[in-house]
DNA sequence: CTGAAAGCGCTAACAA
DNA sequence: TTGTTAGCGCTTTCAG
């Protein structure tokens, strides 16, 4: 480990191949104008000395940093995760650097805003899941880069995320076809100031209970914090003690429903048997349950946001108004079983009248 | 968005505000020597225009780069998402970026270690749970800056981890407490290249049978890829058909005991009461199977991994042969029970004679 | 196809 | 306390 020793710079290749520093530039950025003897001989110089090149300098007379800064309110969910591991190489692959800004909370995410250490320093940023107040976004917007919106819609704003409102409502749907009619909806509150989708899974519910003639029932829309067994138990109970209540439980993300099967095994209540159980994400922790659930791809959206980066640096004059938005599908599992009672379950009967089973 | 406008420069607020540019970057970076009055005009110069330094050109003449670059498999997983959660803000608040890179199979990390792109880029290297080969840590010291080992032991080289032999040792004695003595053991396989401390946690093991006097019974010991259901089923049939089958396993990640209860469950053997089933991480999921095992603390790992960089960067003649290690803690849960049978349980009794109950 | 020269935006001596 | 000067290591005209 030589302590202090001073990183070789491009005079030293040059001067070791016996060319100038533009030539050891041109072959090492792979300009075709130099011709192969040359090239052979700065190449080999460069292997000898252990040259990299410093992305520092070529930045201060480029223009281009290289790297891409990633904002994130949390590392620690299987979402971020996945997404940031198919970003990642992506962005490798195609020589750029990732830059990541971990904003747990509201007093980070106040310094950060203030002094944006992105800008400058990267030349595109990607936001995930933050619900951004106007003078935030309005800050992002004159930070003289493409800003990427990933799993949130913004207006005007390029944006990567999976159709929450189709989730909901084919979930739903599922749970109708089955013959449910009293469908319970969980929403997963997270740390206030970032987004989970929720309202517009909200809405993909309620869609769907429209489509086939039910009403509108708030009693069985309830809240909890995300992965939270107090507060999901109590949800349930709100639920449980209703006057009629549900036969079928749609959860917004699969911890929530892992939590609530938890929550009514122990009240011995049989899950599917009694109560069908759905949730949102397909989580590892779904197969481990063998949960049904509304899966969506983190994977997936991790390359495409990756892709559109890579498209607005390549050419910043793109639309800037462009979406992805990727689609879900129902994993059913073991968990969402058909309605017991008198009715026949038949499939797509989601028009017939409203006969609560209870 | 204004498309293309240029930053402003360190010479666009001294001009705005009457003084040099010395003037300026002193400022800014807070160095005493300028007078209150000068300081609130560039101040208030640099707001106005919004400006904010390049680290780039700033790099350039100081020689550092103001980031920590950090290598991992993969961010897919429990155990990294929270140590980089700690780990992040914990550099921001230094006012350090983290460079992320991620590498998730050989071939990505031969164009890794081959090209080190971190090289001239960062001012530390935090690399994460790989079984580097000894080119590659070779290559890694000649980096010319420190490179701190997170998750692992490497000799002479700073690193930070939890103590498995320790952690092994304890698990395995509170299976043997509860009076079990034909026990298990299940190793987790990751992919290949990389380390998941595997081996020390079945040193702990070993040890703990040796000083209860038990033989080591290698048919005992077998592995499985790490949360696949096929090979934790397989690795328990090759326990199960055993001559003299275990009544206790200690699986090497919460996930795989997690399966491996499932498959138990499935095939109708009570855990605890057929089998006792311990786990090690306490991973989200140990809770909601409610999985005794033995806790560590990712999050400790990256903050501790963040402060151990902060003193080698500030002063790189620390001793770089230091070594954080943290502990780990049996946390007993409902999958561990006291072997039935005619034997007393009693606490610490590992020393007494071999009784298998079969 | 190659080299000389200029300069990217900043910091670090040194003077004043 | 402040300004002047000289680069940091690279890319980019522009000549040759």
């Amino acid at each position: 480990m030589p302590p202090a020793q001073r990183h070789p710079t491009m005079a030293d290749v040059a001067e070791r191949a016996g060319v100038s520093t533009s030539t050891v530039s041109r072959t090492l950025r792979g300009l075709s104008t130099v011709s192969p003897e040359v090239r052979a001989r700065v190449e080999r110089a460069a292997r000898e000395l252990d040259f990299a090149v410093s992305r520092q300098a070529a930045s201060l007379v480029t223009g281009k940093t290289g790297t891409v800064a990633v904002l994130v309110c949390t590392l620690n969910s299987w979402f971020m995760g996945s997404a940031l591991s198919a970003l990642g190489p992506l962005l490798r692959a195609a020589g750029l650097e990732l830059n990541l800004y971990v904003i747990p909370d509201l007093a980070e995410r106040a310094s950060f805003f203030e002094r944006l250490p992105a800008r400058r320093n990267a030349d595109a940023l990607l936001v995930f899941s933050f619900d951004l107040t106007d003078e935030e976004s309005a800050r992002l917007d004159d930070l003289g880069m493409p800003v990427i919106y990933v799993s949130q819609h913004v207006d005007g704003r390029p944006s990567v995320y999976v159709d929450d409102v189709a989730g909901a409502l084919n979930g739903t749907r599922h749970l109708l076809n089955l013959g449910h009619r009293r469908i319970a909806f969980i929403r997963a509150t997270g740390a206030s100031g970032f987004c989970f989708s929720s309202s517009e899974r909200l809405l993909g519910y309620r869609q769907a209970l429209t489509e086939a003639g039910l009403p509108l029932d708030d009693d069985l829309v309830v809240a909890t914090p995300c992965a939270d067994k107090g507060g999901t138990a109590k949800a349930l109970g709100e639920l449980l003690s209703l006057r009629e209540p549900p036969t079928a439980v749609f959860a917004q993300q699969d911890e929530v429903a892992v939590t609530a099967i938890r929550a009514l095994r122990t009240t011995r209540m049989d899950v599917p048997e009694q109560m069908s159980v759905l949730g949102f994400d397909d989580h590892p922790v779904a197969d481990l349950f063998d949960l049904s659930t509304v899966a969506q791809s983190p994977w997936d959206i991790g390359r495409e946001a990756g892709e559109l980066v890579l498209k607005l640096i390549d050419d910043p004059s793109t639309d800037h108004g462009q979406h992805v938005i990727l689609p879900s599908h129902v994993i059913p599992r073991a968990t969402t079983a058909p309605l017991p009672g008198p009715r026949h379950q038949g499939p797509e009967q989601a028009g017939s009248p409203q006969v609560p089973a209870g």
